[in-house]
DNA sequence: GGGAGCATGTAACGGGTTACATGATTGG
DNA sequence: CCAATCATGTAACCCGTTACATGCTCCC
C-alpha cells in the first residue's frame, strides 16, 4: 500500500497541466480567471501563458482526475465563481512528476532570429531596426520579471519561484546583450 | 501591375512554412529528406525542428502556392526522389514577409524552470542534479551550433545563417553560464 | 544477407488557439 | 450610464506530432 505510493508514475498529462496544478500548489484557492492573472505573471516569463480557455479545461480535467476539488462561492445574488483548490493526490502527484518525470526538451522558438538567418532576402536595415526593437522589448520584460520576483520573495512558499523569476530577469537581459552583440556584429555586412 | 508587387501582402502562412521556403531559399534543390537534414542542422538551433511528414506536407503547400516547383529525379531504376525548387514567386514572397510581416513573438518553454519554480513540491537535490545535467548538455549545444557557424560561413549566401549560428551559440553558452549561476544561488536553500 | 540510411507518405490524434456568446459588478 | 474588468464557457479549427506503412540502395 504505501509501495504503492512511492512506485507508482503519476499520469502522463502535458506540461500545461502540470503548470496549471503547479499554480494550485502554492494553496491559494483561485478561480480560473485567477490561475490566468498568477500564469501572465510568472509562468509567462520562461514558460508560455495559456489561453483562458484552456486554463478552464485543464482545471475541468484536474478536478476529473482527483487532483484538485472545487466549490462554488457565492459572491453575490446573481454572481458566483468557482474557486478550485489542490487535493492530497494533486500534490502527491505534483511531487511525482518533479523528482521522476523526466524533463521534457526546452523549446525555443525565436522569430527574430529566424529572419535574421534569412536575411540575404529582405532588406538588411529593416532587420537592424527590427531587432533593436526587440532589444528594448527584452529589456523591459527583464525589468517585470524583476518586479515580480520582488514580489514573490516576500512569501515563504513562493521563494523558488521568486527565484525562477530572477532567472527570467537575467535571461532577458542576456538576451538584449546578445542582440547589442548581434548589432555589432552586423556592422558592415550587406 | 509593378505596383502590385509593391503593396500585395504574402499570404498568411504559418512560420513553419516561412522556415521550409527559407531553406529552399538558399539556392539548392532539395528533397523533403533534405529538408530535414538542414532544419536540424541549423534552423534547430533558433527555432525548432519540424517533423519530417510535417515538411512533406508544407512542400506541397508551397508547390501548390506556386512558390516553390518540383521535379521527379530519376537516381535510378526504381528509386525516385522529388526535389523542390523555390520559384520567383516564392522569391518574392520571402523578401515581403522579411521586411513586412511583424516578427511573432519569441517563444520560451523552458521546462527545466518550470520544475524550479515549483521546487517547494519535491527534491531539491534532484533538481540540482537535472540543472547540472542540462547544463552539460547546454555547453554540448553551444559547441554543436559553433561548428555549424564555422561551415556556414565559407558560403557567401549563408552568411547570415552562419551569424544566426554564432548566435545560438552564444545563446547555449550564456544559458549555461546562467544554469550555474542558479545552482549557485541555490546553495543553502532548502 | 542484413542493417543503416534514403525516401515518401497516410491516418489518427491531441494540444491549444481564436472567435464567439453571455452576463454580472464596479467605479468614474 | 457606460466602460472596464470579472467570470465562464462552447465551437471550430489548425498546426504539428506520433505511429505506421512501404520500399529502395549502399556497404559491410
Amino acid at each position: 500500500m504505501s509501495d504503492r505510493e512511492h512506485t507508482d508514475q503519476p499520469p502522463e498529462l502535458p506540461a500545461t497541466s502540470w503548470a496549471v496544478l503547479g499554480i494550485l500548489s502554492f494553496g491559494t484557492e483561485l478561480s480560473g480567471y485567477d490561475v490566468k492573472q498568477w500564469a501572465d505573471q510568472s509562468l509567462a516569463y520562461f514558460y508560455w501563458a495559456p489561453s483562458q480557455s484552456q486554463i478552464y479545461t485543464e482545471l475541468r480535467r484536474l478536478e476529473q482526475l482527483g487532483m484538485a476539488v472545487s466549490r462554488v462561492e457565492q459572491t453575490h445574488a446573481a454572481k458566483s465563481r468557482r474557486l478550485y483548490g489542490i487535493t492530497e493526490l494533486g500534490r502527491r502527484s505534483m511531487r511525482q512528476w518533479s523528482d521522476e518525470v523526466a524533463a521534457e526538451p526546452v523549446v525555443l522558438k525565436h522569430s527574430q532570429i529566424l529572419r535574421l538567418w534569412a536575411a540575404h532576402n529582405g532588406d538588411l536595415d529593416r532587420l537592424r531596426e527590427s531587432l533593436a526593437a526587440y532589444r528594448d522589448e527584452a529589456l523591459r520584460t527583464a525589468e517585470e520579471s524583476g518586479a515580480h520576483a520582488v514580489g514573490a520573495r516576500r512569501e515563504e512558499d513562493w521563494r523558488f519561484s521568486g527565484v525562477a523569476l530572477e532567472w527570467a530577469e537575467r535571461f532577458y537581459r542576456d538576451e538584449a546583450a546578445r542582440i547589442d552583440w548581434l548589432i555589432e556584429r552586423l556592422k558592415g555586412m550587406r
